[in-house]
DNA sequence: ATATTGCAAATTGGATCCAAAAAACACAAG
DNA sequence: CTTGTGTTTTTTGGATCCAATTTGCAATAT
């Protein structure tokens, strides 16, 4: 048997690139909401030809993160008031309950680097920044629930969202609950209360998303004025 | 303004017409569980080309109904008891809670319309046909809750085993307590019993899975024989 | 007989080309 | 100045073609 690459691992093709890229930087705000993505841009973008490229596109779309329409292009989805409310309110049903089934078995190690993230979100100067700590400090106490269907839903509605969370992290107190919410949640979890963990995660996802709403109220009124 | 099909309605594009063929056709059980699914074949089948195959196996894949292999080409997905038991403990977490929303505003003619399928489903002789009746009483009652994104959601999670369901449907005993619980289910709606319906419909997918991982725990033994 | 190597066929990933539709634009009429 | 119409440009959807990789098979050596 020849050893090569593809026997370590599987190289990755070029819509594997272009769509974690895309998806991140939607994600992440980067590229704003209702933009046009042109396939023949991003092509160029990536020095591949427009294949590749609608290949992305398509799974973006299947993610609900970008928007198609016939001959007319692919636009970054914008959610509706209503919309955003209801991917928080299915995170503050999801979520909860996989750290219950987490903190089951979770290891001290496991807690030692969730801790390891709160602190570095909480003292982190850059704002830009925060969004993926936070992902990051989360993920951590998720994950050892060994539940990947879950995690995996989990980290779609995230990312439908958290351009919008990442909004409200920066606005006054945002971020100032947000650190004292993320400690409480360690406790609980360190004290392997799985009840008050749960519930305090609600509270975390259904406070940030109260705050979103009513920032995005007074901020967002272009239809008639 | 020319009127002309585009405007009533956005035209179907081919592989729209690609993906729903297959994706029904994998969430029925019509396509076994491992089966190749040849590029060229299935272009041939729908008198296209393998363009727009690939975006349906592009978008299958993202649902998670097919793996895809670089090179190697995609296999219907076929997933273990353990994952299989993930998807339910899924459904009996969403589903509930849907159910619960949906009855705080539910119509009278919505739970005739339930009515009416749960009947068929309760009389139909032909077995096939079971799944699909099973799958709309559900859904008509879920519908009511306007939350489109848990809808979704929830249709992903049952595409991904409902080819199993449909098989401990047909298992003995499968179908007559299908045919009780929602029976009981429905009832619990007629009378506005959220909280009561929720419960029901929890056990409902819990059981069928309990039921659904015994048989396969006696069938399932293709390794280590 | 079995394992190994080399070649041919089959299959996928990607590039290029073409047709269909939409958007942008110019221009005439009211 | 606005509105409507015809034309050009842009962009997408799909077909065809080519390269990269895997798979099947045959020939050979042990």
């Amino acid at each position: 048997m020849k050893i090569n690459a593809t026997n370590i691992a599987q190289m990755a093709s070029a819509s594997d690139v272009i769509f974690d890229a895309l998806r991140e930087a939607i994600a992440r705000g980067d590229i704003g909401e209702g933009q046009v993505l042109r396939q023949d841009h991003i092509a160029r973008m990536f020095n591949v030809s427009r294949i590749p490229v609608r290949e992305a596109l398509t799974r973006l779309e299947e993610q609900g993160l970008v928007a198609t329409q016939r001959y007319r292009g692919a636009v970054v989805a914008s959610l509706s008031i209503e919309e955003i409310r209801e991917v928080f309110e299915f995170r503050a049903l999801i979520e909860p309950e996989v750290l219950r089934l987490s903190i089951a078995r979770i290891s001290d190690d496991a807690l030692a680097e969730a801790r390891g993230f709160a602190e570095a979100f909480a003292t982190e100067a850059n704002s830009a920044k925060w969004g993926d700590l936070n992902r990051q400090f989360h993920y951590r106490l998720y994950e050892e629930a060994r539940r990947p269907y879950y995690l995996q839903t989990i980290r779609a509605a995230l990312d439908r969202v958290d351009r919008y969370l990442r909004a409200q992290l920066v606005l006054t107190s945002g971020m100032d609950r947000a650190r004292q919410e993320h400690q409480q949640i360690l406790d609980a979890c360190i004290a392997r209360d799985g009840e008050r963990a749960a519930e305090l995660t609600r509270a975390h996802i259904l406070g940030a998303c109260d705050s979103l709403v009513r920032f995005l109220e007074t901020t967002r009124r272009p239809v008639g004025a």
